[in-house]
DNA sequence: GGCCGCTCATACCTGTGGAGTATAAGTCTG
DNA sequence: CAGACTTATACTCCACAGGTATGAGCGGCC
C-alpha cells in the first residue's frame, strides 16, 4: 500500500540496463542477493513480473519494457528535483542557464545582465552545453532555464519563443539551383539533405523543410554547423540554414540563396514545465521584455 | 549522495500542508518525533532548512515554498507511474479511457469500440470524470487517455486535436444583439461573460472569444453548462458555447446567434507525455482514424 | 559424459537507521 | 504563573536493507 520508492526504481533500472543482476548490483554497490530479493518484493508490490529469468539469462517481459519508461521518466523528475533544490539551497542561490553555442550565448549573456538588474535577481551562471543538449539539461535538473531552437524536443518543458530569422539555402557552389536568386522549399525536394545526430523525425523534416511523415530524403548524419557546411561544400547534400550561419561562414565552395517559403529559424526560452520559480519567473520575464516580437539581428 | 527518497517527500509534503509537526505525523500514521527527525534530516541533505519553527508555529521558508512545488510534483509523477504500473499489471490489462460528460462521450464510445476491433487490442473501461478533471485523471494515473477540450493545460501531456465544432453566442432573449443574425466577437466585448471555476488565464480569455492578455471582463463564476445557461437566461452575462450545447438546450430565455470569427470549440485527445505504451498509442490511432480531420457534427 | 563456469535463488546472519516512548524545553493564553 | 500547546532531545527497539555462504539450474567444453 505505501507506494513506490526510488530505490526500487533505481534497483530495477539498473537491472534492467544490465540484464544481469549480479553485474547490477556491482554496478550499485551492492550484493546481488539482496537486489534479487529486492526486485522480486517490487514485483509483488506491482503484481506482475518485470523479468523472465532463467540461470542463464534475464529479458524483460513486456510488462517490464513498459515499466522500464516509467520508471526512467519518474527517476529523471526526481533527479532534477533533487538538482534544482539543491541549488537553491546554496547560500548564494544560483539559477543555471544554458544556450546552444553561438548566436544565442550572445543572446544568453544579454538577458543575464537584464535579469540582473532586475530587484530580487540571484547569481547567474551560464552554462555551456553540447549541441542539442539544452532540453536535456533542464529536463534532468543541470540547468534552470535554456534558449534553444525550434523544433526542439518540448516534452517536460514550457517555453516562449523570442526571436526568429529567415532560413537560407546552403548550396554547393557550383548547383544548378546557384542559378536562381530565390528558391522555395520544393525546389529542394529530392536533394539529399544532411541529417543532424539525433534528430527526431519531426526535426529532421523541419531541417529538410518538409511537413512530417512525408517521405524524407537521405542525407549523410553531421553534428555541428561546420561539419554540415562541409558536407554541403563536398556537393554531397544541401540545407537549409539560419541567415546569422550563412553570414558567419562565407565559404568559396558554398553558395546561400533566400528560400522564400522556408519556416524561419526561431529560439526559445525553455524551462521545466509548471516550475515557475520566482527567479525563473523572472529571468523569462528579462527575456521576453529583451526579444519578444523582435527579429533577430545578426 | 544517494539521491532522494519518496518517503522524504511524502513527510515533507504532509508537514508543508498541515504546518503542524503533530498533525502531519497523525496523517501520516506515525509519530510526531521520527517525522521531526526526517525532515532535520532532508533539511541537512538538500543544505538548507525548509521551515522555519519555534515552538508555536510552522512556516515554511522561502526555499521550502519553492521545494514544496518539486516535491508535490515528483510525488505526483511517481504515483502515477504506481496506479499505471499496478494497473498494466493485472491478469487482464485495462486502459482506461475518461471524458467529458456530454457529446465526448459518445465520441468516446465509439473510438473504443474502434479500439477494440484492433489487433493487440486490450480491455477498455471508461471512467466516469468530473468537469475538467480529466487532465488530472491522465496527469496522477487514474487514466491512460482523455478525450478532453482546448484549451485545456498541457502541462504533462501529449495531444493530439480530434474534431472541432462552431461556437455561437448564448445570449439573453432581450438583448438587443439577438436583432443581428451574425455576430463578431468584437461586439461581444464589454458584455459580462461567466468564469469557468478554476479556469486559468489562458482559458477564461477563449472563453471569453479574446486573447490572453486582454483585459476580461468580469461575470459571474460558473461550474457546469447548465449554470452557464441559467446566468445567461436571467440577464446577467453573454456567453460563447458550442453549437452543440446550444442544439442541445433550446431555453426560451436564452437566444443563440453565430460568432463568426470565433475560435472553433476543439475536441483533443490527450496521454501521459512522452509515454507512448503499445496500448495507448493503439487507443490513439483508434482516434485518429475515427476523427481526425473531420468535423464534429452534433 | 562429467566437470567447470556462469547465472539467479535460498537460507541465514548482521547492523543501520527508522520508528516508538518518555520527557524536556520553549511560547502564547487566560 | 499555570496550563495547553507546540517541537526537540534522549533513549530503546526491531524491522528490514544488506552481507555471506551456498544451493541449484543450465551451457559449454575438454
Amino acid at each position: 500500500m505505501s507506494g513506490l520508492e526510488a530505490r526500487e526504481l533505481r534497483y530495477f533500472v539498473a537491472v534492467a540496463e544490465e540484464l544481469n543482476f549480479s553485474r547490477a548490483a556491482e554496478r550499485l554497490g551492492m550484493a546481488q542477493p539482496p537486489l534479487s530479493r529486492a526486485i522480486r518484493q517490487l514485483e509483488r508490490r506491482l503484481g506482475a513480473d518485470l523479468f523472465t529469468r532463467d540461470t542463464r539469462q534475464v529479458v524483460l517481459t513486456d510488462f517490464g519494457a513498459t515499466f522500464l519508461e516509467e520508471a526512467r521518466h519518474a527517476l529523471e523528475v526526481l533527479t532534477a528535483v533533487d538538482r534544482r533544490a539543491r541549488r537553491a539551497a546554496q547560500v548564494t542561490p544560483t539559477l543555471v542557464a544554458t544556450a546552444k553555442p553561438g548566436i544565442a550565448s550572445g543572446m544568453l549573456r544579454r538577458v543575464a545582465e537584464t535579469f540582473r538588474a532586475l530587484p530580487g535577481a540571484c547569481r547567474v551562471e551560464i552554462a555551456v552545453s553540447g549541441y542539442r543538449e539544452q532540453a536535456d539539461m533542464v529536463r534532468d535538473g543541470r540547468a534552470d532555464v535554456a534558449l534553444l531552437s525550434l523544433p526542439y524536443e518540448r516534452r517536460g518543458l514550457d517555453s516562449e519563443p523570442l526571436a526568429s530569422e529567415p532560413r537560407v539555402a546552403a548550396l554547393p557552389a557550383d548547383h544548378p539551383l546557384t542559378r536562381r536568386s530565390e528558391l522555395r522549399r520544393a525546389d529542394l525536394y529530392g536533394e539529399p539533405i544532411p541529417r543532424w545526430a539525433g534528430a527526431s523525425e519531426a526535426e529532421h523534416a523541419y531541417w529538410c523543410g518538409r511537413e512530417p511523415g512525408n517521405d524524407l530524403p537521405p542525407g549523410p548524419v553531421v553534428g555541428d554547423p561546420s561539419q554540415l557546411l562541409e558536407v554541403v561544400g563536398l556537393g554531397q547534400a544541401v540545407a537549409l540554414v539560419p541567415r546569422s550561419v550563412a553570414e558567419r561562414n562565407p565559404r568559396s565552395d558554398v553558395t546561400y540563396r533566400p528560400v522564400a517559403d522556408a519556416a524561419p529559424y526561431v529560439i526559445a526560452i525553455a524551462w521545466p514545465a509548471g516550475r515557475r520559480s520566482p527567479a525563473i519567473a523572472r529571468f523569462v520575464f528579462a527575456a521576453t521584455d529583451l526579444y519578444l516580437d523582435r527579429t533577430l539581428v545578426s
